[in-house]
DNA sequence: TAGATTTGCTTAGAGTCATTAAGGAAACAT
DNA sequence: ATGTTTCCTTAATGACTCTAAGCAAATCTA
């Protein structure tokens, strides 16, 4: 029931190492990104220090399997909550997703924090998990407008309004992800996902405590204006889902 | 010509204390942010580590220090770029400081990560030095937008349009901070600051680099959609000021 | 100007980290 | 039953923060 080719070991140790990252992610939340050290993870484990050298390379490993377990959590968040309406409703879609990753920032703070305002630049070479994590995670949300752009394009800017500059890096982008939206199209989304995240972001570094006690109002409002650069209706509350899959 | 009140101790002892934070700045510099040690810092100095705490309590105040020292000179840069246009002309002044902003940015990176996205949670507390220089900085910008809209108001939403929780966290702020504002102006304001500040931010966190590799345009762009918001012409090429004081 | 005090530094040491090395014991394979 | 792999241990190195104890020079005081 449980064993199919894998070998009982290889099940304790994939066990143990799942062990490893919830230790991990627990000091995290209660102690800070400090806290987060081989020895700490051991000790809260009931293991001394070296042994985890059995599971990770080192300190700077173990933080990137962490940074991977989180973007897997929030990509799948992000994908559960706009799978809650169905296929075609791509402006259902991408709120609840928007809506989603603000609610995962708000309830896990410091995992966010660990994410995308990293303390650790290393882990940036391309090919890291941190990176591929890190495209899926665009993929999200650049997918759901690339359907959205097929089934009804948005307004975009006339091709002469493009400052060429931006025209070519975004040509680039396009060429190397394989992204099959035009490139005006990928500055309209980009400007509204830089608009969002960009707040989430300093949201979360706390740079507009002095201004705002709640932004949940803010983040709505962002959306509000974001809406018709999508050529979405904007909807406060989120009507039960129409009985999707 | 030196020497007021001051003894010499006291002037020896404020030199030694701008050598260390020059020191420790330079390791941020040329090693990350987690060279900044104590002990790297006395070492870059000819000094044994324990002799630093003779100038600072701990590690914590070296870094609230030389954040300190940052938020100052962003300060200083801001208020000369929007000093070299004379007083009444708020528009080139302002587009001038959000230049300046991210000039000071691009050409200090681990500066402004250092004081923007803070690993460093610590030193949150309300009274301590960051808190009140950032406070000084959001000043450079929300001063200048006052009088803008003391000479001439820009469009704002209808009071009936603003959320009533925003409204309600503006007022409190505006109280607090003694800004002479309405909620709505400051409002306006607040929209336009979060999406400069918070397309800077992304730009710094590197969480744009996979789309674009110069941010500069986008940028701009920025500046033009914002500059209307706040009843500006957006002038690309800043024209030589004016012979300002 | 001599003596007391303050200040700036030193080294020593305790406790934390990351990481490597060496070895024991249990699980597994044959 | 034997050999191998795997998991974990302790020991040790060198970094770090920070405290303690103490020397020596600068400064103050009388």
């Amino acid at each position: 029931m449980a064993a199919q080719g894998v070998s009982r070991r290889e099940r304790v140790r994939q066990t143990t190492l799942a062990e490893i990252r919830a230790a991990a992610r627990r000091l995290l939340i209660e102690q800070g990104p400090q806290a987060v050290t081989i020895n700490a993870v051991a000790r809260e484990m009931g293991m001394s220090g070296p042994a985890l050298y059995h599971y990770f390379s080192g300190h700077e490993e173990l933080v990137g399997a962490v940074t991977a377990d989180f973007f897997r959590e929030l990509i799948q968040v992000l994908e559960s909550a706009r799978d809650a309406y169905p296929r075609g409703e791509h402006g259902p879609r991408l709120m609840a997703a928007c809506r989603a990753m603000r609610r995962w920032a708000i309830a896990n703070p410091a995992e966010y924090r660990w994410v995308f305002a990293s303390p650790i630049t290393a882990d940036r070479q391309p090919g890291s998990a941190r990176e591929l994590a890190g495209s899926d995670f665009e993929q999200v949300f650049l997918e759901e407008v690339t359907e959205l752009w097929e089934s009804r394009p948005f307004p975009v800017p006339a091709p002469e309004e493009l400052d060429p500059s931006i025209r070519e890096q975004l040509a680039a982008y396009a060429a190397s992800a394989g992204v099959g939206l035009p490139v005006e199209a990928i500055h309209v989304f980009l400007s509204c996902w830089i608009r969002l995240d960009g707040l989430l972001c300093m949201e979360m570094l706390n740079q507009l405590d002095f201004f705002y006690s709640d932004l949940e109002p803010v983040f709505e409002d962002c959306l509000r204006e974001i809406a018709p650069k999508l050529g979405l209706d904007y909807v406060a509350t989120p009507a039960g889902p129409s009985e999707g899959t």
